[in-house]
Formats: structure tokens, C-alpha cells, sequence
DNA sequence: GCAAAAGTGTTGTGTATACACCCATGG
DNA sequence: CCATGGGTGTATACACAACACTTTTGC
């Protein structure tokens, strides 16, 4: 038994712990890389204890925030389950989460960095959660613009086709990708283009404001419904 | 402040209740409805505490059969959020639930059924909560064969379509309803047909065995990683 | 001039939509 | 014979996949 085990008076048996889990993934060097929590002897999905006083979602936030130094650009929940592990009973929420590659100033020396393909040893509850998680981050390429939040504000159609590469894990045909983002209408040239070898310069542009659509599969109220109210 | 708060000596603040609460859809009539649990003064959504052993699912199922006596035929986690409600923090685990219209034995005289379209006044939290599931359910009826678990092993085609129409809210086409449904491969015929008026009779359809295609957005390790795990 | 990435169109194929009439039965 | 819901086909528009060459630049 663990000192925080308290079978004894009861309680904490009967009431389980609750924390946020998070899934972060990021883009870089044409590969996917998640993030992980190094532990000394083992490294985890980044989680924390939610608070009274703040959203789940801000829980989210704030581990990312405050434990990992990642500033992150996306979050959406992705799934919540029991489990009983070492005789701890915890309820896990857990997000999935996006980042732009090396955009935190400090970067926490607990986080570590995996590709996608080749995880290290996590347990199973969390290799499952990244698993799911990239289903879901797969599944909403197709139907979101969720691929915005993996890239800088203003980019080429290159870059933006080689995040959409590196996250389903297979080639797309350049001219049905580009024929199908500008048919979305969600890009505007910036005007600018990048010169950065012995070729063509990229023309880059940016997203259009309305990136609304990829809230689609998490409830809009989701995020401020967390404060007191006065029903039952 | 109620009695079951314990301000005082600080760990009921510092750990939230968990609760499951299930949204119940059936088709009955041609028409949409909700479960509600009567609680004498007000009506909420169907819920509980899940216990140390056993899975969410498990306690969402449970919820139904114990207090409603619903039977439920499909089960998918909808979406966790933490609340603050008279002073109680809670993190409610959310889930989105199907069955068959009548097919309780002995009905709870606690469970009531309202429209969807005409609900009372549940609380906040749970109108969205509805809300959140009705649009889920919608979104799923295009590309899953979810709506399988709101009908009878046996039914017409007819049948089928009206249990869309009264999902979506809209009607569809008769003949490219029945297209889709055929192209895609998941009725068999039975050879049987129904005469219940004076006009030519329906054949009968039954599904055929993989039904699996629904567990989509659900991750497929959900239903068994909730027992004893060794790793941290 | 050559290597290297940027950029561009057409064609076929499948999928979704709109739409109107005959069929089988009970009364 | 008629009212009622069951059952069928076609034409059109749109979305998606396959596929190869020219352009601009740095060196």
C-alpha cells in the first residue's frame, strides 16, 4: 500500500483521483514528434491535477504552460477513463494537444521529444491515449482546419502539404492538395515569398480569420460552463 | 453551504465528485426523445457515481439498467467537464446513449421521457450536454450505421428512414435513402415482409454481423484498460 | 546548364441530388 | 375502386484520384 492510500477511513476509495492528461504533438523536420514528461526512470504523457476553480480545459493549459513550457496552439478533449494502477484509483481526462516546433522560449528540461513512430516505453493507458490521439488528429485533417495550429502564422503551400504528410504518414499528390486547399478559401496570399535555395522562391500566405470550423466535434460551451451556476 | 461539504478540513475542495451522466435518444412515433430522471421538484439527465471497479462505460450501463430501467443498446462517451454547482465541484463524465423505444420490462416510474424538441427546464449543464449529443448523433448517422441501435432486430426500410428523419429533423428521399442504405452493403433481407394496412406489405431487413464500423470515434481500448495496470 | 523545389490542368470515375410513377394490399 | 404506404431508375452536378511538364532560382 502507498502512503496516499487511505483504505482505512474509507474515503479515498470511494472518491477517485481525477487528472488531465495531455497528448501534444508537433511537426518538425518533416516527422511527428509528441511530448513527454521525463521522469528520471520514465517518461509519461504530461498531466496534472485539475483545480476547483478552473476549466479542464485550463488544466490543460496550464500543464503545458507551467510543467512543459509548451505554448500550445490547439486543445480538444479527446477521451476520460478509470483505471486502477498501483492501487491508485484515477479518473484521467485527457486532451490532445498542438504546438509549433521550437517555439518555447525556455524549453523545461523535463520535456522530452519522441517521434510519433517510435515511442519509448510508456505504460499501456498512455500509449493508448497517444494512439487514439493521433486517430482523432488524423481523422480531423480531413474535415477540420485543425493542421493551422502546426504551423507559423505565414508559411508556403509546401510546408503546409508536408504537416498534412507527416501527420497522416503517407505522400499526397501536390496538385489535388493545393487545387483542394484553394478551394477551401481559407488561405490569403500574404504577397511575400521566400527565396531559401536554388530554386523557386514559395509564395507564402496565411490563414483567413474564420478558423472556427475544427471547433466541430467539441461542444462550443465546453470551454465556459465551468463556473458556478445555480442549478442542480 | 450543504452538509456534504467539508470546507473545513480542505480535501473535499481540493477533490472533485466524478459523476457519469448518460443522454438516452429513442425513436418512438416518428419522433426524438430524451431520458430524463424525475426527481420529484426538478428532472435531470440520468446519473451516478462510478465505483472503484469498474470502467465508465460500465457505470453509464449500469446507471440505465438499475435507476431507469432502460436497456441500453449502445453506449459512447460524449464529454467530461468540471462544474461548480451550490457549492459542489464536480467532474461529470458524459455519455451519449441509445435504445429502443418499449423495451424496458417493468419502466421506472422515475424515468420520463420528453422530446427532444420540447424539453422542460433541465439545469444548464445538462441542455448542453443534450445538445452536445444530439449533435453528435446527427454527425454519426452520416457515416456510421449507429442508427442500427435505435431499431428492432427485424424492420422495414421504411422503418429505418424514418428513424433518420426523426434524428436529423428533416426529411430525406425516399429513393436515394434507400440507395445509400443498399449500396453500402449492411441489410440482408430476411424474405420476410410485414402487412399492416391496406397497402402492399414491407419486406423485412435485418443487419448484417459488423456492426463495428460505429466504434469509430470511440477508441477501441476504452471498454478493457480499466482493470489493474502495473506501470505508472 | 543543372539541380531542386514551386507551380499549373485535364480527364475519368464515383458519389450525392433532384425528381415521378407503378405496385400490392385492405377495406 | 380507392386510399395508403412500398418500391423502383435516370440525368446532372460535384468531389476526388491519377497523371507530367514548365518555371524560377542559386550555384
Amino acid at each position: 500500500m502507498k502512503p496516499n492510500q487511505h483504505d482505512d477511513n474509507g474515503w479515498k476509495t470511494r472518491v477517485p483521483n481525477v487528472d488531465v492528461r495531455v497528448v501534444v504533438f508537433t511537426v518538425s523536420d518533416g516527422r511527428l514528434w509528441v511530448a513527454l514528461e521525463d521522469r528520471g526512470n520514465h517518461r509519461c504523457l504530461p498531466r496534472g491535477i485539475p483545480s476547483r476553480d478552473e476549466s479542464l480545459d485550463a488544466t490543460a493549459t496550464r500543464i503545458l504552460a507551467n510543467q512543459m513550457a509548451i505554448p500550445e496552439r490547439y486543445l480538444e478533449q479527446l477521451y476520460s477513463l478509470s483505471q486502477v494502477t498501483d492501487g491508485e484509483w484515477t479518473v484521467s481526462v485527457t486532451y490532445l494537444g498542438l504546438t509549433i516546433a521550437g517555439t518555447a522560449e525556455r524549453p523545461s528540461n523535463s520535456t522530452v521529444w519522441f517521434e510519433a513512430e517510435a515511442l519509448p516505453e510508456p505504460n499501456h493507458v498512455d500509449l493508448n491515449i497517444i494512439q487514439y490521439g493521433l486517430v482523432r488528429l488524423r481523422a480531423k485533417l480531413g474535415y477540420t482546419t485543425i493542421a493551422f495550429h502546426l504551423l507559423p502564422p505565414c508559411f508556403s503551400l509546401s510546408e503546409l502539404q508536408h504537416v498534412y504528410e507527416a501527420v497522416l504518414g503517407r505522400e499526397l499528390d501536390k496538385r489535388n492538395f493545393r487545387r483542394r486547399i484553394h478551394a477551401a478559401g481559407i488561405l490569403e496570399a500574404t504577397g511575400d515569398a521566400r527565396r531559401e535555395g536554388s530554386h523557386r522562391p514559395a509564395r507564402l500566405y496565411r490563414f483567413r480569420a474564420a478558423h472556427d470550423a475544427d471547433t466541430y466535434l467539441t461542444p462550443a460551451w465546453a470551454a465556459n460552463n465551468e463556473r458556478e451556476t445555480t442549478a442542480t
